[in-house]
Parts: C-alpha cells; structure tokens; sequence
DNA sequence: CATGAATGAGAATTCATTCAT
DNA sequence: TATGAATGAATTCTCATTCAT
C-alpha cells in the first residue's frame, strides 16, 4: 500500500542504476577529453548503452553534465557533512569540512579534473549556485567563529574564495605533477597559512 | 635613414590596428559566451569587418584565440618586468610582479575573465607554457629568497601555485560580486596571508 | 543455418541499396557537372536522402566518388572475367574481353562519361592503379599471343594504350554525336585497324 | 596617319606580352596542379603580376583558361596549316598536319599535359569548338582521300575520332612513362594501324 | 591604370537530437 | 520501452572577384 510513493520502484531503482553508470562513463571521457570534445554517441559506447537511452535518462548533454556535476557535488555535500561534528568549534567543523572534500577530489580524480578544467566554462544555473553553497557553507562557519571572537573579523566571503582557491591551486598542481593527491600535505598548506593566522591573537598589531 | 626597415609601414600599423580591434571584439564575446560558443561570423560582426578580413589577420578561430591570449600575456609580462625593480628585495620584487598583474587584471576584465574560465580547457601549447613561465617566474623569486634566508624554506612551486590560486580566487569573487578588482584589496590578503608568514622568523615554533 | 554470418542482413541490404541510389544519382551529377560543380547537397537532393545520410555511407566527398568509380570497375572486371573463356587463343580472349568492357560502357553512359571526363583528373590512389591493372591485363594477353608467335612482336604496353585510346575516341564520339553507343561498332574498328593488322602474317615485307 | 588602325599599338603590343606572361605561368600551374587546384592569386605570383592585372587581361579564371588553351590550339593550328604543303595528296597532307601537331605537343608539354588531363572536364564552349575544329580538319582530307579513291571509304569522323584518340594515348602513356614525346615513334603506330590500311587497296574482299 | 586587401557566398563536414521500427 | 540510423542546422574555412587607394 501507499501507492503514491513506492510506485515502480524497481523500475525506478534500475533507471538510477542506469543513470549512475552512464555518469561514471561519461565522467572520465570529459575529463580525459574535455566537455566539448566529447559526444554523445562517445558516451553511449563507453557506458555500453543506446544513444537514445541517453536522452532517457538526462534531458540533453547539457543535463548530463550539470547531472554529473551537481550529483557528484552533492556526494560531496553529504560526505562533509557527515564528518562534520556538531559539538566542534566552528573552525573545526571547517577543518573537518575542508580534510573531506580533499579526500573526495583524491578518491575521484575524475571529478576534480572536471571541477577545474571544464567547470569555469559551464558555471551556470544548477552549478554555479552548488559553488556558491559550498562557499556559503564555508564563510558561514568563519562567520560563526568571527562572532564568537575565535578568529580575527575578516570578510568572509573573501576568506571562503581564498580557502577554495588555496585548494585548487594546489589540486593543480598535484595534476601537473601528474602525482596522486594527497590530502594531508594540502591541509599543512591551508592549515598554516589560512587557519593558523586566523586563529593567531592579532593582539600585537 | 635605414630605408629596409620602415618599409610599408602604413599598410603594418592599420594591419595591427586591425588585429587589435578584432582581438578586443573576440575578447569580449569570448569572455561572455565562451570559446566555443562564439562562432567566427560573431566575431566578424562583432568587429565589423567581414569573415574573410579575420583569416587574413589569424589563421583559424584557434589561433586568434591563442593570439589574443598570448598577446595579453606578452603585454602582462612586459608590465610586470617593467614594474620590477631589480635592485630590491626578491619579496619586493615579488610584490611589485604582483601588483603588475592585479592592475592588469583590473584593467582588462574581459582578458581577467577569459583567463579564469576559458583558459583551463585550452591550456595548450604555447598557453600553457605561458602560465608555467609566470609560475616559474615566481618560483624563482621566492626560491632566491629562501636562498638567502630572507623566507622559510617550502616546496617554491607549490608557494607560486598558491599565489595563484589566491589572486583567481578573489578575482572570481570580484567578477561574482560583479565589482571593479581593486588590486589594494587583493593585494592585502597576499600580504597577510602568504609574504607576512613567509618573512616571519619561524624562530619560535 | 549459419547465425554468425547472416546477422543483421536486413539493415545491410538497405544500406548497400541506399549506397546504390546514393551512387547513381551522383553519378549522373557528376557526369553532366562534373566533380568540382556537384555539391554533396546536390547529391543528396538528387539522391532524396539528407547530407548527413551521405556521411554515414561514404567517408567524405572524395571517397564517394572513389567509390563509384571502383566500385564500377569492379564490375566491369568481374563481367569481363566472367566473359573470357581461359581456353580461347589469348587474342580471342582479349577480344572477348573488350566486347564486355564495351558492353559495359553501353549499359552505364554515366560511368562511361565519368571515366572519360573525371578520370585524369582525379586518378590517384585505387583510382589510377585500377587503370594499370585494365592495361595491364590487355598487355598480358598481348604479350602471350606474341611469346606464342601468333600477333607480331610490338611494344604490348603502347598496344594495349592504343587499344584503350581507340575505345576512349570512339565513346567519345558517340557522346557528342548523342547516340547510343553500339558495342558492334566499335569492335568492328578495333578488329579491322588493330586486331587484323596485328594477326597479319608480316611476312611478305 | 591612318589612326584608325594604329592606335595605341604600344599598350597593345605590352597587354599582349602581359597576356603570353601570365598564360606561360598558368599553364605550368594548370599542368602540375590541375585547374581546380590552381588559384588565381598563385598565377599572379608566379606570373609576377597583381591579381588585378590578371582581370584587366582576362574576364576571369574560366575565361583565362578559355584563353590559354584556345590560342595554343591556334598556334597549334597555323603551326600545322604551315607544315602541310597544298600540292601534296590529301593523306600526305594529313601526315603532314599530325606530325605538326605532334611537334607540337612535344615542345609544349605543359599544353599537352593540361590537354590530356583538364581538357574533358571544361570541354565546353569555345574549346570543344576547337577541338571538333581540328577533327574536322583531320575529317576533311579524309573525306578528298575518299572521294579520290586514294582511301578506302569509312566514316571520315570515326576515323578522325580514332587518329586523334591514338595520340592521345600514346602521349599519355608517354607521360606516365616520364619520357620525352617522340614525334617518330607515334607516327609510327599511326602509320602503321591507320594510314597503311586504309591505303592498301581492299581489293581481295 | 595598377594594386592586393577585403569581401562574402558557398563548400564540406559534424554532431546533438529525434523518431520510426 | 529501447534503439541507433537519420536528420539538417550550424560551423569553419576558401577563394574568385571587386574596388578604394
């Protein structure tokens, strides 16, 4: 019973199935290609499906892509958040924040070359505002600890901006390198030269 | 004097006019819309002159992209040279590159913008050693600095990505915030966060 | 019986007919305008198929017509082979060879007139070694009808030119007299003027 | 004095070596590269002229080729109506008029190339008038050889077709080997298949 | 008159999207 | 409902011809 919410759920549940794997395929292709270097038709055949099946799934590539993007974004979303520790100081909980989202560029490389290469490009609509979350969510727990007097008083929107900058630089650099990333040298970065100097007594000025 | 050199200049100069009133125009739809989505009739129209006049003055649609950029970039590096004064500090030095580009940057929002969002799916060939070469640049300021003690000793190449990635990160808050860039203001956060901690005497850790 | 080789025979044999409409409408295009005046528009209008169908038939415009024109001397070899009796004398053989090239132009004018007209132009690649491979086959004959002492002892590559440039002249006329052309007509001048003279004891000299 | 007809004859006697200029350099562009493949701003290079001038001395590039080949058929033609000598038989005077042109062609080699190769595709106009022009010529003598019983009787046209087809082929074959024309040698064949049997008297039929 | 840069119509080719089967 | 062949609008680039200088 309850026929409203559990209707076709099977076939419901192999649609998502579907949707997944021709995400995963679509994910490497353009981040090995780029967005526009990569077709449709490209697509269908790495993820072993019709090109029409495609169009069942996402409404266009356009979708596909912003489908990817915001899916993986709020894998991402969820992953912070359930490291984060409520009962932390807001710093912490950024800390917390910060390390996770590092660990999930580093478990899906795909992801974080599409993040940075092909992203600028497309940032628009659905994708645009899922950034502007993250940093939103960012600036919110600087923001907190700047009213509970942890941190020295700063913009925080620009402090936010600066952390997601700090994180993509050197994101880039570990793909130029063509090395694995490793979250923990990052966070040493941020660490010293963002938390460190926040939390530092600006007393002697 | 020296007849062989100033040959055709006219016929040169409005050549260069030309290219340059192109570039502007292609600079513009490039930032707005995108490398992709700006067709060459755009641009055509958008300079007033006619498809042919552009393949006269470019080879194909890649390389007017690749002139525009790295024209700028010629020009960018030009400025910052000029603006450094060789006998100050290699910091200092650092900081008038810095500020060179931050005014550039603020000067030409559309070269700005284009820099942040198309420039990561074309990093190719001659702009992509481009980047590296600025990067190198810095690397090899803050390395003679470290060299002569003035700074801790880090990973140079990671210190300049973050510089980088710094300047991006408040450029795209600007461009996001839709605002004018005021080179001061980005210029602080780089004081503060990065030279300050790296003049500090690591001492008394 | 036999899945393997069956499969799909459907869809096959409508592109192989399509191919075929494909290939006569651009063949009576490029006989009357030419290659460099038929548009791969024209053709797919004159054929009733989309430009883009053409693409999924034939690589591009050059390989449509490379096509056409070895697909038909495929045909014209594989009729000729099948009208020559291995165990005739080698200058009946090559009788009965021109008889079905003859033929063979008088079936398809198109062809023909592509042949006359494209050919030089275009013969490159398959194009041109199909040609040779024609010419080579009348010298062979030649060459054996001399080696057995029945035709006298000539140059077979310049005959066999010879031979090719007889048909060419007298298709040609036929063209511009705008007559059908009459296989019996031309084999009559052959016979006499080359084929006669050839076999003619040159004895009493 | 006498105006009229000398008017300006120093321009004329200029545009009309302008004329042979660019003709000389388009028909060594023609015969390498093929009409279609010959553009008009590669023959004012190497002509040495603007491309505006090209268009004072010719309508267009149709019109250009038009002229090229027609005046070399000229040339071609009072070449061969000096070389033949009124008094002789009609047959020798043929003899005459092939052996002119092939000279001809054996010096022009550039005319004979594009002759060959380019002619059938543009056969239209004023040089397929040309063409059916010499035919005619060759056609005549054999229609007085005819008449004065001095030939067997035979379809004048036919025969003009075939003499002239077996040129053709033997010049080609002779490209195709890379050789110089001889003269002799295709006179030879032509001798041999077509003037001497149509000289022997057919008595014993 | 000569020049050759500028023009723009036209050509080949691609590929996201649709829809008959 | 799935398929993938078919579509055709859109894109880049060329080159014969013109015309301001």
């Amino acid at each position: 019973m309850s026929h409203k919410f559990k209707k076709s759920t099977r076939k419901d549940r192999r649609q998502a199935r579907d949707r997944q794997e021709v995400l995963q395929a679509a994910a490497r292709l353009f981040a090995e290609l780029g967005y526009a270097e990569t077709g449709m038709v490209q697509i269908a055949e790495a993820a072993d499906f019709s090109v029409g099946k495609l169009y069942t799934l996402f409404p266009n590539k356009e979708g596909l892509f912003v489908n990817l993007v915001s899916e993986r974004f709020r894998d991402m979303h969820d992953i912070s958040a359930a490291a984060t520790d409520p009962k932390a100081t807001p710093i912490d909980q950024l800390r917390q924040r910060i390390r996770a989202a590092l660990q999930f560029f580093a478990e899906d490389p795909h992801f974080s070359q599409i993040f940075m290469n092909e992203f600028p490009t497309l940032a628009e609509g659905v994708i645009l505002s899922e950034t502007q979350r993250h940093a939103q969510i960012t600036a919110g727990y600087l923001q907190q600890a700047m009213d509970q007097g942890s941190i020295a008083v700063e913009d925080p929107e620009a402090l936010a901006a600066i952390i997601s900058a700090f994180i993509s630089g050197l994101v880039d650099l570990t793909e130029m390198r063509n090395t694995p990333l490793d979250p923990d040298w990052v966070m040493d970065y941020i660490e010293r030269f963002i938390l460190k100097p926040l939390e530092a007594p600006t007393t002697s000025s």
